[in-house]
DNA sequence: CAAATAAAATGAACAACGTTCAAAATTCAA
DNA sequence: TTGAATTTTGAACGTTGTTCATTTTATTTG
């Protein structure tokens, strides 16, 4: 029993050694300066050993979006302790940003790099389960801001699909550097400035 | 006379055949599967010739980019008959992301695509003119907004630039096809439910 | 008109990419 | 020890963006 286990076991490890070193590698370089050849030369393995763990590089993509999604989770596991629905959809997309400007590879991977997605339709099972999951998060706090009696007469889902929007708005623009050269007084804090506004904007529900 | 101004018309043409290939390429094919054989094959000139008219790929994107933007402040142009700036600010949004679906190749090149950033960056004069006229645009109905007496109590930039994030974070979320596969029960709508519901808010200010 | 010059267009060649797969190396079970 | 199963290899293929010496075309000059 213990030699199936054994190879088991090596095998996922050698398939985390890929996702750490392309990761790693492309948190320095980008992920476009990311090539097979570079992660399978970081972590002292041939080209073709890559291709017996991943499919193609869309699936190392894929897997990678699907950690930084756990990563999100870990973030905004502390709004557990957050009673007052409002409070917590506030500070929910505070962590959202703070994650998204932190960790903008990842960001990109989960939510604006097409790669992940078409890996995912390729499947026989094409369900986006961490998209599904953090937005059902966020409804989920959008609905007790509700039943709250806050947003009267506004739809669960288009409103938070709204919220969603705004936060990775944000996120996309300061990422993709369009929030550079278009004149702003402080470019560097305009997202923490906008989504202020925003919380003030809140204020009146 | 006549010769060097027949060249710089020649030029020009040629200039504009390669930037109608690419960009009916691209539209039909998507930005990645275009290539820069492809574009010289569909007008029957060679590679190198492309490369006497663009510096390189980036400058083929930059010059499209360039091209969306004109075709944005052209659907703008119908604002100009709207004398109120809230309702003004509400059919800016409207357009902007009616276009942003209608021409989403486009649309990725003028906001999510780097690589006309990364041409701009490499200019000696990297100013971002279609973005500064754009969220200029965009800043100045605010202004005429906070001027009539809506928005009390908050800042002009990061007012605008929330206005902004939350209409492109939508055009973004659909381009990138984060919207499919989040459970939602009418995917196509969700965009136009959401900034519906972003108007109601915007009612009470 | 012919020769010399300038300008424009060419396409073979290069390096790097994702990807494949027959062969080699290694590990396992008998 | 042997033979089968598994794992790893890296040369090779087709494409990509890009370059540049060469050829072709157009213009000017004698």
């Amino acid at each position: 029993m213990g030699v199936a286990e054994r190879k088991a076991r090596e095998k996922e490890e050698l398939r985390d050694l890929i996702l750490r070193a392309a990761r790693k590698l492309f948190t320095e370089n980008g992920i476009e300066q990311t090539t097979i050849r570079n992660i399978a030369e970081a972590i002292d393995y041939s080209v073709g050993t890559v291709y017996v763990y991943f499919r193609n590089k869309d699936a190392i993509l894929h897997a990678l979006h699907s950690q930084g999604f756990g990563m999100l989770a870990s973030h905004f596991s502390v709004l557990a302790s957050v009673a007052d629905p409002m409070e917590r959809l506030r500070a929910m997309g505070r962590i959202y940003i703070k994650f998204g400007l932190e960790n903008r590879d990842m960001y990109e991977l989960m939510f604006s790099t097409k790669a992940p997605m078409t890996f995912l339709c390729a499947t026989d099972q094409p369900e986006w389960d961490e998209g599904k999951a953090t937005f059902t998060a966020l409804s989920s706090t959008v609905a007790e801001c509700l039943e709250a009696g806050h947003f009267a007469g506004h739809s669960l889902q288009p409103l938070s699909f709204m919220f969603w929007s705004l936060v990775h708005g944000m996120c996309s623009l300061e990422i993709s550097q369009r929030t550079q050269g278009v004149n702003l007084t402080d470019p560097s804090a305009i997202v923490d400035q906008a989504y202020t506004e925003f919380l003030k904007l809140l204020d009146h529900f």
